[in-house]
DNA sequence: CATGAATGAGCGTTCATTCAT
DNA sequence: GATGAATGAACGCTCATTCAT
């Protein structure tokens, strides 16, 4: 990559930042041009250089997203041996890259509301390969007869879905922090999977 | 109640439901106030009649669909005797809400964004009521000695959340039926719950 | 006039009293219906069945201002036979109207602003028919020596314009009551047109 | 001030202008933004790139307006040394500028009506210092013993209520022109404040 | 006569997008 | 590459007006 090709990354990469940002603070439609430019003292023309248009940038910046989480769970995979531990790992950076990245959008959006054609296809099979990387220790949790014998479909909604909830009450409640919150929901979750020791 | 105002309230239900349907569906900002009369053969001047601004539309739209699950949920513990069977019957009306009556902008919806003021107050008060309904069952569930002693917070937010996002998967993968996910789901929440049976 | 007739007459000059006096608060424009109509417990619809329409409402207000000012100087004339003192009582009266009667709309109204056709020409016909019921008693002191021999034009409208300017400096400067200073314009205005005692 | 500043600069009076001019002749409330910005071949969305909203460009015109008369004023003041020329030359200029410049929306406005706040206050106080400046001369002229022991308050305000009131009947009564009127003016108006010659 | 309800035309305003410089 | 300026389509909202009851 060339010296000008690595520049124009790393702006883009800022300006998908900041949109990110904004966007998961006031959400997409609230979020101006303007607002997302601002942040970086640009102008609206600079964004319009890197990003083709708002559209383009929202598709941009939830595609990184999520692409994001599937290589922090492949490197959690590689990185940890045992499954449940795994599962821990994974659960406590998905509500971690939630608070701190702050890309509440990711939770309660729905990807048919505002994508379509080609871009719809690109989100939902992301979503998908996050959702099967989730299913594929559980899976292996089962197989090794450490996990019981669980509907994975329903089992991994129901993590995702109490993971992604977080943000909606996680401020609220200060008290405890988000390790601790991370650590506690894990093990609740784990219940559900765990055979019951005999 | 005279006449009149039956019809008028009639009419403002229809409106509200009206508004419900389109908000789920396209979300807040997409929804344009032509949209919601179009639905019901009336013009945007019509709905202003009955509803101050899009702001007050959304508030009561919002504001009916949480009583609405207050009261449901009140109706079933009137019903339900056992806590088990309470928790149970509450979370199939919940999801059950959420995909007929498609207020999924319930869901990963953050009220601070949409609301503020006395209306923010309210909405955040009825959430409340709400999460204090859930609460009040677990914690009977446990001075009953039938459920662990969990956390009674992170508990009711990993049921919110697991509840919640049906929204996000129901229809994608309709190979269940509603009520089946429904069970599936309370079945599985419920490990987190029961104390291990020794 | 039957009694119906009657009552009907009489609905109609409360309603166009209290246009007037929303009018002269907030101005045409910004004056609606439901204002003029809420004023009086009344709903638009029952202000319709009494005017035409808006402009209608406007226009019968002005007619009515200035025709009962019209009225009120013919009776001065009729009951004064001094002419200085003719011109003094018609100038209080004309101040008195103007605040206590808050039909301020007539000062820097522009006829040609808010009307067209017939009901143009009337309205400029009741201007001419009070600017030449000023000019007479201007011309009966020229002809009779006691007035100097000045351009009645510009007399009458230097007369007409500090009396009408009044509402826009009256409230703000209260110390002299509405008497006194509708005294001492007069006493002023009178130095314009007398002749230099010798 | 740099040459791009110096171009949104002119824009920015051009819009004023045309503003003033179409506010002058059919009213605030009746002149939209597109007359404004069709009489500059701009569009409405232009107009907002220079200035907030519709309330702003009245305020910024109304202010120019009254901060051009005030230098106006000052610059006569300092041309001329004697009282009376010095106030013949003022109302003279006051009389044209109404004229020519057509803001007739000056004479009759009720700032109450339009603006508050800081906006009000503003305009309050240009009006007030035109005023002052009109008292200064009046009171000059009394030291001086050339004018006579008048109220000037009263005084100031029948001088501006005839000056302004020029605008209602300038057009109709065409006869004599823009500066005969104000020669004539001033000269009658100047009988109120000279001391009787003995 | 009165009114609640409905309508539609029009206005102010926002904002994504474009483009000459 | 960056930006100031311009655009126009769309939306929220108001309000005079109408009309069935």
């Amino acid at each position: 990559m060339s010296l000008r090709a690595q520049k124009t990354a790393k702006k883009k990469e800022e300006i998908l930042k900041s949109a990110v940002t904004i966007i998961a603070e006031k959400g997409y439609h609230a979020t101006t041009m303007e607002d997302i430019a601002a942040k970086l003292l640009m102008t609206k023309g600079s964004v319009y250089y890197y990003f083709k248009d708002k559209q383009d940038l929202l598709y941009q910046s939830y595609k990184m997203l999520l692409e994001r989480s599937i290589e922090n769970m492949k490197a959690i995979k590689m990185e940890v041996p045992a499954t449940e531990e795994k599962l821990r790992r994974i659960m406590a950076a998905h509500i971690d890259y939630l608070i701190t990245e702050r890309f509440g959008f990711e939770a309660g959006m729905k990807p048919e509301q505002f994508f379509e054609g080609e871009q719809l296809d690109t989100i939902l099979e992301l979503r998908s390969l996050y959702a099967e990387g989730l299913d594929e220790i559980i899976l292996e949790g089962i197989d090794s007869g450490y996990f019981d014998n669980v509907d994975i479909k329903i089992a991994r909604n129901i993590i995702l879905g109490a993971m992604n909830w977080v943000i909606q009450w996680y401020k609220s409640e200060g008290e405890k922090d988000q390790k601790e919150i991370a650590d506690s929901i894990s093990e609740y979750l784990m219940r559900i999977l765990k055979k019951p020791e005999n």
